[in-house]
RNA sequence: GGGGAGGUAGCGAAGCGGUCAAACGCACCAGACUGUAAAUCUGGCGGCAGAAGCCUUCGGAGGUUCGAAUCCUCCCCUCCCCA
């Protein structure tokens, strides 16, 4: 029939790039076979907890392969996850999660939807907010639900393993969110489930919950957790370590620079367009000893900024970068502070935004990490008086600008 | 229902009547060094005050005391064992 799709062996190699586990790989193989004889699209399923109001490069890792599986023809599938979100999942958590409000969640969903179709196609997307379903089960059902596990199987999960083991609280909520999310996974009828690797219990739970239910099983699709740019800890947006998709182009280029090299690669494969071949050429620079590692930083910080603000802003903020912080020299486009009459110069940063409070001011005088044009302030009790147009820095990258 | 162990700053964890704004580690911030990287070193890390000092903190509310994170009472929360 419909010659809809590439072949599958070509699918294959597409969606197994950058992917961690694909299981059963076999019934992938036979879904795929499937779908190119009946000219049937995948239902393409991926799940987001809008927890925070942003999305930032670690949340792309999914959706850029979301995007593959769109290319290839396949149906997407995106759930927002109002009603999770309240749950909080607790994957590779230590401890519970803060429960959100409804009306929080929903607030930060908002956002979600706008930037997704950043990476998405929105022609071929679906968006469903699993609360549609939720907010309607009744007790019978959830028990339904529930009765479909067991506790001893909940305790398999490392996590979960874990908090009993240390004698941590672990509360009987926190173990609905596997099964809901294998829940979602029946209402939309998924044939595959991409989600990060320490995802791997909450997608096979869903295998077993849509046989439960009567459905064939999805396939479980892992990806490497993106490491935030502390390259510590996975990025996320509670850990302050993240680079969110909709930040100005200067912020993201100097936080893609400050990140360690180790990261360098993983950034490149997971969250950059570059092609096959040229993800071969990076490894083998990064492997070169005669090559600075910072030149393929900056390509990174390039590329970056050009997926999400296009080619001229990702110039921009290459030069930006270079005045900043090579050149030492001050951007053109800080914020303003007018000033109108002699003030403290605590109490100025304090009023600006650049300190949380007086204490914090005067600690970085004494530290010498403020400067006026250029001069670093010793003295904690400097008066401004307005007089022409000044720059103030604190710290490695606040500007401000003071007018009279 | 019974018995036991706990709740200390962002986290982990000391302290158990004054010298505690509270050791130490991590995280974080600043400085030096650099490639605004990492590592390392130095300093800082409740708020206010020029400093002396003052104010608010040790699950919550009361109380004892010249003085409480430390003692007492009640309450809330967590974990373990038994039932």
């Amino acid at each position: 029939m419909g010659r809809k799709f590439p072949p599958v062996e070509e699918q294959l190699k597409i969606i197994a790039r950058g992917t961690v586990d694909l299981i059963p790989l076999e019934e992938l193989k036979a879904k795929l076979q499937r779908s190119y004889e009946t000219g049937e699209p995948l239902r393409i399923k991926q799940g987001f907890d809008p927890t925070a109001p942003d999305i930032h490069l670690g949340h792309t890792v999914g959706l850029r392969k979301l995007r593959q599986f769109q290319e290839l023809g396949h149906q997407v599938i995106v759930i927002i996850g109002d009603y999770t979100g309240m749950v909080g999942d607790p994957s590779e958590k230590n401890a519970t999660r803060p429960r959100l409000t409804h009306e929080e969640v929903m607030e930060n969903a908002k956002t979600y939807e706008k930037q997704f179709f950043k990476i998405l196609d929105p022609e071929k997307t679906i968006i469903r907010y699993n609360g549609e379903w939720f907010s309607k089960m009744s007790f019978a059902e959830i028990m339904e639900l529930a009765s479909k596990f067991t506790v001893a199987r909940m305790l398999e999960r490392d996590d979960f393993a874990r908090r009993f083991a240390k004698q941590q609280p672990i509360s009987i909520h926190e173990f609905f969110y596997p099964l809901m999310q294998g829940y979602d996974s029946v209402m939309i009828r998924a044939d595959v489930e991409i989600g990060a690797t320490e995802q791997k219990f909450n997608l096979v739970i869903g295998r077993q919950i849509q046989r439960e239910y009567g459905q064939e099983p999805q396939i479980v699709l892992t990806l490497p957790v993106l490491e935030g740019i502390d390259g510590v800890q996975r990025m996320s947006k509670s850990l302050g370590n993240y680079i969110g998709i909709d930040e100005a182009p200067e912020e993201m280029f100097g936080k893609v620079m400050s990140i360690p090299d180790e990261l360098i690669y993983s950034y490149f494969e997971l969250v950059t367009d570059v092609s096959l071949d040229e993800l071969q050429e990076i490894k083998q620079q990064l492997e070169d000893p005669t090559v600075n590692p910072v030149i393929l930083k900056r390509r990174l910080a390039r590329t970056l900024v050009r997926m999400y603000h296009g080619e001229e802003a990702a110039r921009h903020a290459e030069e930006h970068f270079d005045l900043v912080h090579k050149k030492k020299e001050i951007p053109d486009d800080i914020p303003v502070y007018k000033l109108e009459t002699s003030r403290r110069l605590i109490d100025l940063m304090v009023e600006a935004g650049l300190v949380s409070g007086k204490s914090e001011a005067r600690r970085l005088i004494r530290q010498g990490g403020v400067k006026l044009d250029g001069q670093t302030v010793t003295d904690e009790l400097l008066e401004l008086q307005p007089q022409g147009e000044r720059v103030l820095k604190v710290g490695k990258r606040k500007f401000l600008k003071i007018t009279s």
